[in-house]
DNA sequence: CTAATATCAGGACAACTGATATAT
DNA sequence: CATATATCAGTTTTCCTGATATTA
C-alpha cells in the first residue's frame, strides 16, 4: 500500500506527519485522563518511572530528558517533594546540583500500583499488543527517538 | 535484545510504556516549539491538517478524533474562526450541527506552508527516516490507533 | 421526554519567559 | 568573567468541568 505511483515522498511525508501529530496529542490527553486526577499528572509520573529506571538524577538531566525547560521540571519536582515521593541531597562534587531520588514511600507506591496493573498504557500494552506488535513499537520507538534528538 | 529469559511479560511491557510515555511528552513539545508561538498552535494545525484531508466536519466529529472534549474543540474552531481560516454553515440536514470547512485564505496558507517546507515534523520524517523506517512508522501508529480507540 | 450538538462561564494545570542567586 | 544549575515570579495556553440553549 506504500510507496505507490502517484504519490510522490513528500506527500507521503506529510500524510505520516499528520497521522503522528494527531496520534500524539490523542495519547496525551488519553493518558492524562487514565493517569488519574487526584492521582499523579502526567508529568509527575513520567520523572518517577525514569528516576526509578536510571537512578537519581538532577533537574537539569531530567528536564534535558523530557525535552522541557529546567524551571519546568523544577516545579515538578517541587510538586513531588511537597508529597514526600522524592527528596533531594546536595552533590557533593558539584554545589550547584541537587540529586534527585525516590524516598521509600514513593517505592513503596509504585510497587502497590504496579501490582495492581493500575498503569493504563502497561494494561493496555498487554492486553492489546502481540509479542511481535510489542517488538515493533520498541524499534518504532528508537527511531522517533532520533526526531526529537537534537 | 527481547523476549531475553528472565525478564517477565509485565516488566517488558511496563518499559515500553515508559519509554512511549516519555516520547509523547517530548514529541509534543517538540512539536509545540517548531509550530511557532506567533503562528498556529499544536490543535489548530492538527484540525486544520484534518479539514484539508478528510473535507469538511463537524465540532463533534472533530473532537472525537483528537479525543478532546467538544467544548474544547469548539474554542480551537472559533479561535481559526476569527482568523478567517476557517468557515462554518449549518448542516441543512440537522439543525444542531455545522459543518466546518477551510477557506480559500486557509488553503493557500497551507499551500504556501508546505511549498516552503514549513513542517518541521514532515521535514524531520523526510530527511532523518529511511523509506523502510518510514513504512515501519506507518505500520506502528496504527497499532498504537488501537490503544487510544475505545 | 431523552439524547445529541454546540456554546458560555469559570477554573485548573502545564509549561513558558525573564530575572536572580549561587557555584564552577 | 563566563557558564551552568536551580529557583522565584508572573503569564499564557490548553484543556477541563458544569450549566444552558437548541434541535432531533
Amino acid at each position: 500500500m506504500n510507496h505507490r505511483p502517484g504519490r510522490s515522498q513528500a506527500e507521503r511525508a506529510s500524510a505520516l506527519a499528520l497521522q503522528t501529530r494527531t496520534l500524539v496529542g490523542k495519547l496525551l490527553r488519553t493518558l492524562r485522563d487514565h493517569t488519574g486526577h487526584e492521582d499523579l499528572s502526567f508529568s509527575q509520573m513520567s520523572v518517577l518511572l525514569r528516576l526509578e529506571k536510571d537512578g537519581p538524577a538532577t533537574v537539569s538531566t531530567l528536564a534535558r530528558a523530557e525535552a522541557m525547560r529546567s524551571q519546568s521540571m523544577s516545579a515538578v519536582i517541587a510538586s513531588l517533594q511537597a508529597e514526600g515521593l522524592i527528596s533531594g541531597s546536595p552533590d557533593p562534587n558539584d554545589g550547584r546540583q541537587t540529586l534527585l531520588s525516590l524516598t521509600r514511600k514513593c517505592r513503596e507506591l509504585i510497587q502497590e500500583r504496579r501490582a495492581a496493573k493500575q498503569d493504563w498504557l502497561t494494561r493496555a500494552i498487554l492486553e492489546k499488543l502481540s509479542a511481535p506488535e510489542q517488538d515493533q513499537l520498541a524499534t518504532t520507538l528508537k527511531v522517533l527517538e532520533r526526531l526529537v534528538e537534537d
